[in-house]
DNA sequence: CGCTAATCTAGAACAAGTTTCAGACTTGAT
DNA sequence: ATCAAGTCTGAAACTTGTTCTAGATTAGCG
């Protein structure tokens, strides 16, 4: 325990730290079980007891199931674009360049199916309760699509076609989680929704 | 068997007919639960109660709440289709005309929003336990826009508009059934993926 | 340090989906 | 009419998400 708590810079965890710590391996345990067997698979006694914490605390920490999924998609997506923005898209067009970072993240989506199928069941299972930390995902969702494009300043018309286009993204990724599309689908229906894009778009062609 | 029409006494309607009924009753307890309170007020033991029929029984009709729902669904879109069928719309273009019928169909989703709920997110939700009827539905969707864009034999780029209209329409429902875009905003998007159909058909452009 | 409020824990309890079972009823065939 | 197979019923049991409670810990403060 902590002898001295002022002065010195703390090396064991106090105070808010610790609640950071349970949040993160909470985080942790859920997208571990759901990387096994998806959203059936992260059972709320078990994250808590991966996690190391009492059923009522994980439940403190998110309030329902879903809520914890859609957290857990909140802190995936945000590792994605970090990794999107490194290696930006190479494309010629807005198009192209969307339709090529879709397609990264639906890769990266194929690595881990089950966690995909956890994450993506919650966010179109949750209910109003759970709008705000959806809408969160929906804006980052967004921001990465607006960085494909490479638009600073997009208009309402082109706004417009991100919302489908990230419409099209979820339902696509429904459709080939519950095994109803295939992934050259799925690659297919991305493509052609980017076609929106040019549309919209004044630019080089047509 | 084919038996007597029964004129005489429907007393004890016999064979099949006893079963086909019993289907039937489920699926009205089932649209009358969920256009009081959605998704969650449809409790198995309530339709079970409210059809007349042992629990175990509704099971063997529908091996899940989400079988039951997406049945529910085909119910009313057989329904849908029929009456989307007496007054077909009126656009100049195929995209005009899907749009017009899509939001017609939003309009009466309108008027039932529980009942929607209910069945967009079993529809969302279903696992591929479910996928024969979940695809079932995706095909009644898809004849209602071929429908409408007036297409005896459309070709591959316009089946993958459409399948794109279809995800935005599913997800766009999604969106508006848990708050988080207006009705006004569904039509816009409605309004602008169905723009991918001039795409893709050759003919009088803006 | 000692106090108070907030947080955490273990565990029971509750709710709704799902399964199971023994017994009654129907059905179809002989 | 009678039998075997299949179906339906009522009720209990099981599972997992969610809530609740009482007591232990921890944190912030005077």
């Amino acid at each position: 325990m902590p002898a001295e708590a002022s002065t010195s810079r703390p090396a064991s965890p106090s105070l808010t730290e610790r609640q950071e710590a349970r949040r993160r391996r909470i985080l942790h345990a859920s997208a571990q079980l759901a990387s096994r067997g998806g959203f059936d698979a992260v059972q709320m006694r078990e994250v808590a007891e991966s996690s190391q914490v009492a059923l009522g605390t994980l439940y403190r920490y998110f309030p329902s199931k879903v809520h914890l999924l859609v957290a857990t998609m909140q802190d995936q997506l945000e590792h994605m674009h970090g990794t999107l923005r490194k290696k930006p898209p190479t494309g010629d067009t807005a198009a192209e360049r969307v339709a090529e970072t879709l397609m990264r993240a639906f890769r990266a989506l194929q690595r881990e199916p089950h966690l995909a199928d956890a994450m993506v069941r919650a966010l179109t299972f949750a209910d109003r309760s759970v709008s705000p930390e959806v809408d969160q995902v929906s804006r980052q969702t967004t921001a990465i699509i607006l960085d494909a494009m490479g638009l600073a300043d997009p208009t309402a018309e082109q706004l417009s076609a991100v919302r489908v286009i990230e419409h099209t993204w979820h339902s696509a990724l429904v459709t080939w989680l519950s095994g109803r599309a295939s992934i050259a689908q799925v690659k297919i229906d991305i493509e052609t929704v980017c076609r929106l894009i040019d549309l919209t778009t004044p630019g080089p062609r047509r």
